[in-house]
DNA sequence: TTGTAAGCGTTATCAC
DNA sequence: GTGATAACGCTTACAA
């Protein structure tokens, strides 16, 4: 009942250190430290004396030490524009599972959306010397990426991607995904498709925007520019550019929302304007909230498991880290469809 | 153009040390260590020429050796039952903001709402001599805290508290949200209102319900102990309870969820079963989702900031690192009613 | 004002 | 098999 950690006299006990249990057992330090890491040959029973001895005095190896010695500190860096996004979140926690398990600790940045603090980040991270860093770049360039980390620690990026940068990168299945919603509003009869697109800092906004044209112009439909929005992926963003397409001489049938985040800025605008969706207007959106389906109307979407993008990103990290970097692998995680009412479809339960 | 951090040599240069900056100047460590640190009284002229020689040779003092020898490792551990939480996520980034301003550094763990994980995070933790902690607990005891962190370690808790445990804690008005949200329905004349609880094992659950139960018998109601269910904060769990309640001889009129995702799960078994919001039944949340408005029907709920939550929290525990242990305060953090469509309000905009 | 030396807690390289 | 000894990169008495 009494707790271990005190002592009844009045100094307080310090934790033992390696020194300690080499004392205590009567060796030396650098046989405790074979011992209790297993390496070399040795005795079984001072082995045995070692391990005992570390047990009874709760000797527990100092990460802080063994780091500085053997430059390895079982660290890895995550950086994100904005942690309290569900995407990122997510993302988080699927990297964070990952890495526990395969012994890696995860040092957190926020970069605001910001590329100065996001090189800030990175340079504490590398003072840090954690093993290796796992970042959505808020659009950070090759060079200053490179003049930050020396290219000395391998770096997976996920969601956005830096040119050819990096050990690996995992981001979702973008031209697919808008493919299919711009296929399923030609299939809904719609002409004037508007798109909400987020912020092109990032690939993972340029992507969606280049497929958007792409599709559009295959389908050799033409694209009045006045139909495209480009901003940040907020929901105010979303509300804005709604609002503008709404006022236009010829306003859009439909509209694509390029996030979550702006989807729903649409649909409240709409909410507001009472403008009946779908028949008023069509929305789809490419990422898919998880309360997609209580939304009024349900909301149509491509969707995906944002906790794979972060556990595919830490998978590709640790293999460098371990292995050393072989070939740069690229990972796209896929995306379906989900046909939901604000499309025009009924509801599949 | 040239990357500064590699050299033409077949060699990779080392980063450069005190020690090189030290040598470069033609100085001892000490004094270009005083100089960095701007300790102690010294000649201008050494100290500028200290400055020049680690800005050439782009010197980066060493956090993981500076730890060693301060024992301060300006790094703080953060632990939640679940990062992907809506909640947690936005608690994490007000937490880590505030730190990062304040100088530290946030190690991230993920406890998967099971206390023996919770226990391993923390010896992980205080292993890596944290400078202090930042736990929403998933329901760890006094004694198995105390036997981990050796109560040396400051520690700051929120959203759930661990008796009388730690430097400071940060939680909701839970007892005022519950009485405004029964009291609300009081008001719609509910006679027969449901709780739909989560998890006891945490204060933030068990709180909610007593004061539900205590706000029924003020009020002189009785309470049929069939209205009450307690389980996980899962979507899943809000739609079990619900299914059950439904199922009753006679079944509430309202439902009050202890949390948005409980209350998710309610409305998506209403959607499932026909059944008409707020008509045939209303429903409440403690927790305003912030896509709370777009729900159908729109959902009247208490309101917090959530990252306020970890703000507030990291506000406290850099005064305890930093001043030591003072009182043991305790901060609640303000909830307000929101009124919209579920109860039987009308959406005010 | 500056330098010397010890030490933070490990691990790695040698001898023995 | 095991033990000195020397790092890892920094801070801080204490001495000069």
């Amino acid at each position: 009942l009494r707790n271990r950690l005190t002592t009844d006299e009045s100094t307080r006990r310090r934790a033992a250190t390696l020194a300690d249990v080499a004392a205590s057992v009567g060796v030396s330090a650098s046989t405790a430290s074979r011992a209790l890491n297993g390496r070399g040959e040795m005795s079984p029973a001072t082995r045995a004396a070692v391990l005992e001895a570390a047990e009874r005095l709760g000797f527990r190896p100092s990460p802080l030490a063994r780091s500085l010695r053997t430059r390895r500190t079982h660290t890895v860096g995550f950086v994100v524009p904005d942690v309290a996004s569900p995407f990122y979140a997510a993302a988080l926690k699927g990297a964070q599972s990952l890495l526990q398990t395969a012994g890696y600790r995860v040092m957190l940045m926020d970069s605001e959306q910001s590329v100065q603090s996001e090189m800030d980040a990175l340079q504490t991270l590398v003072d840090h010397q954690v093993d290796g860093l796992l970042v959505a770049t808020a659009g950070i360039g090759v060079q200053d990426f490179a003049d930050v980390t020396g290219d000395d620690t391998p770096c997976v990026f996920f969601d956005s991607l830096v040119d050819g940068a990096g050990a690996g990168a995992v981001t979702l299945e973008n031209a697919a995904g808008i493919d299919v919603l711009v296929d399923h509003l030609h299939e809904h009869g719609h002409e004037r498709i508007a798109l909400i697109a987020g912020s092109q800092q990032e690939t993972s906004g340029s992507e969606r925007l280049d497929a958007f044209v792409a599709a559009i112009r295959r389908a050799g439909r033409n694209l009045p520019g006045e139909l495209i929005c480009a901003g940040p992926w907020t929901q105010a963003a979303g509300a804005e550019a709604t609002r503008a397409l709404l006022e236009l001489d010829s306003p859009p049938t439909a509209i694509l929302a390029c996030s979550a985040e702006l989807a729903l800025g649409c649909l409240s605008v709409c909410r507001d304007l009472d403008v009946e969706l779908p028949d008023e207007l069509a929305l789809v959106s490419f990422d898919d909230p998880y309360f997609g389906a209580l939304l009024e109307p349900s909301l149509t979407a491509v969707g995906y498991d944002p906790s794979e993008v972060g556990r595919a990103a830490a998978g590709l990290l640790v293999e460098a880290m371990e292995n050393g970097e072989g070939e740069r692998r690229e990972v796209r995680v896929p995306v379906a469809l989900v046909r939901r009412r604000s499309c025009g479809c009924e509801d599949t339960p």
